[in-house]
DNA sequence: ACTTGGCACTCGGGAACACAGAGTGCCAGG
DNA sequence: CCTGGCACTCTGTGTTCCCGAGTGCCAAGT
């Protein structure tokens, strides 16, 4: 049925149609590609690709172009993840190298890759799931307010101002934070719900309420936001592309935080690419658009994904390589810190 | 020259144009102002109007458009700033009010008014000049490493990774971090640099070291970004606009932080609504854009801006009244944080 | 002096139309 | 199974034409 030849005819549309934006006939293909037949031939594989769904015409008599089932053909059997030139790397090294702090290495990380692909980058933030608690601190603002920070291993700062309202006295708000640093230093995060359940019982009666305002504060600060932000860069390069329709939509769709954490969310494996094409895409606003996401984190354990959306007619090999190039050196990073 | 009749032809001028997006004629103005007189008069008056520069017409034999010069006119002395309804006043309240931190206050107004307004809300970060050091937090991270963390009573935390040469001594940063909030507590951010100035003159000789690179750190960290983060939102709105030409380069502008900086940052006076108008625009991809901007802050002190970007073919009123609304809500919320 | 109705003029935008070119499907021959 | 040839079918483009909205100007009216 699909034959080496055919496979290849398909190859050379799609990579014709990446790079013209036009549907690609028999003939020019015949010419640009050496395939060693004639374009009558190739005609007959078009019509057999036609016919399995893996390419479409826009109207009688006009070339082909590939649908999403034929991008999911290319992406899975016909192409291989491109490397990044060296001059490439070194220039994400350097650029990854000067961040200072963790806000700092997501906002490089998502614009490097916008500017990388030419196409919109999407980073979430690391995923405290997996983080330690480092240290808690507790600062007195006034006297009804304090400030709650919570400072895990990955260097994410999680800030809070609770209101207190017996007032806030020094010695006890120095009290409760060694206990709570006691209590809860290099304890997973996902263990911090246990760990103070039974905290207030263990503290005198007069510290109890000001204990359980904080602790709430801190729950709910765990449960709020772990891993729910995501950012995005190069929304200007859709301007670029022709998004004839729905480039409201997308915009639309970058900008809702839930969207977003279902289109990087979605992927099962984590150590390898995912790659979901135009209408698998769960988003309706999102149907013609592709999305390349890698996992990346320290060592064995992903903290989270970034990714690139585009068009569905985008260079894969390419993209892939840079997004899989940049989930590593961002792994490394964040690895030595 | 320009007398009270050629003033209420130009109001109609916008206001038609805005609500229409077409070129508007004599004769359709006569018909939904009742302005009294014929399309022959209104005729001789859009001459006289074009002549000044007010107005425009696309092509011969076309309606009239507004000029940049006749929106300022507009926005200067025809129209006058249109109060939310009261439903908009709860609804951003309430929207507000549940704002955990000073990023989520930030990320809220600029989401409130990007939907507020239908266009693109632009969001400048409380700058951190008029605050004060509320407490310098040390925190031993690995052998090597520390972190240090700035809190300042507006609610913004800085923090920081060092990398300290000689290993980290528990008792060492124990007692400098003493040292430094005595030394910094309730201290304005521009004095820092004069308060830690001898600092590790008054240290025993084998702190000095550690306290050198924290200091470094602390005071980089201070010229580095005290103002300088500007978020975004709404872009999707642009979609909606029909900017056939340059919508790729007003999405440039709004990713590129220095741009918007200029942007809000060149008003004078900050306690009025500032309008910038088309070619008034310092950054060229934004020539047919306005700006609407207005400052925010607790009290008399003033800690930044924020401000809409849309069309210069936008309802001014509604939008000034929406920037000015949400500009004081938002000094409010800060102000009782 | 200003306003008004009338009138000729101008141009942009849409409809109708023809045409070239690219691409296809199919068929018969190698 | 490949190939060259051929008739057919489209889309996109360029041309022409015409309608209508809108203007500018002028002469008459208040």
């Amino acid at each position: 049925m699909v034959d080496d030849r055919k496979l290849a005819v398909l190859r050379a549309i799609v990579e014709d149609y990446v790079s013209t934006n036009e549907p690609v006939g028999s003939k020019s293909l015949a010419e640009r590609h050496n395939l060693g037949v004639s374009p009558a031939t190739i005609r007959n594989d078009m019509a057999v690709l036609e016919e399995q769904g893996y390419i479409a015409q826009p109207h009688t008599s006009a070339g082909r172009v590939p649908t999403d089932k034929g991008y999911r053909l290319f992406v899975d059997r016909l192409s291989q993840v491109k490397p990044l030139s060296s001059a490439e790397k070194r220039a994400i090294e350097t650029f990854l190298a000067g961040a200072v702090d963790i806000d700092d290495v997501v906002m490089r990380t998502v614009r490097l890759l916008a500017q990388l692909t030419r196409q919109v980058a999407v980073v979430q933030y690391p995923t405290m799931t997996h983080s330690k608690v480092r240290h808690v601190e507790l600062v007195p603002l006034s006297e009804r307010r304090l400030m709650f920070v919570l400072i895990t291993n990955t260097g994410r700062v999680e800030q809070r101002v609770v209101e207190v309202p017996d007032g806030v006295d020094e010695n006890r708000v120095a009290h409760l934070r060694a206990v709570l640093n006691a209590c809860l230093d290099d304890c997973g995060l996902a263990k911090v719900p246990d760990m103070v359940a039974d905290l207030p019982e263990r503290l005198p009666a007069e510290d109890r309420p000001l204990a359980a305002t904080i602790l709430s504060v801190l729950l709910e600060s765990l449960v709020d936001r772990h891993d729910e932000k995501i950012v995005f860069a190069g929304a200007a390069n859709l301007a670029g592309a022709d998004f004839a329709v729905g480039l409201r939509d997308v915009l639309e769709a970058l900008e809702e935080q839930v969207v977003l954490m279902r289109l990087l969310g979605e992927t099962s494996d984590l150590s390898a690419l995912t790659v979901r094409i135009g209408s698998e895409n769960p988003y309706t606003g999102l149907q013609c658009t592709s999305i390349v996401v890698a996992g990346y984190g320290s060592g064995d354990k992903q903290l989270a994904r970034l990714g690139v959306l585009g068009p569905t007619r985008m260079d894969y090999p390419v993209t892939m390589g840079a997004v899989r190039a940049v989930a590593r050196y961002v792994s490394q990073i964040l690895a030595a810190s």
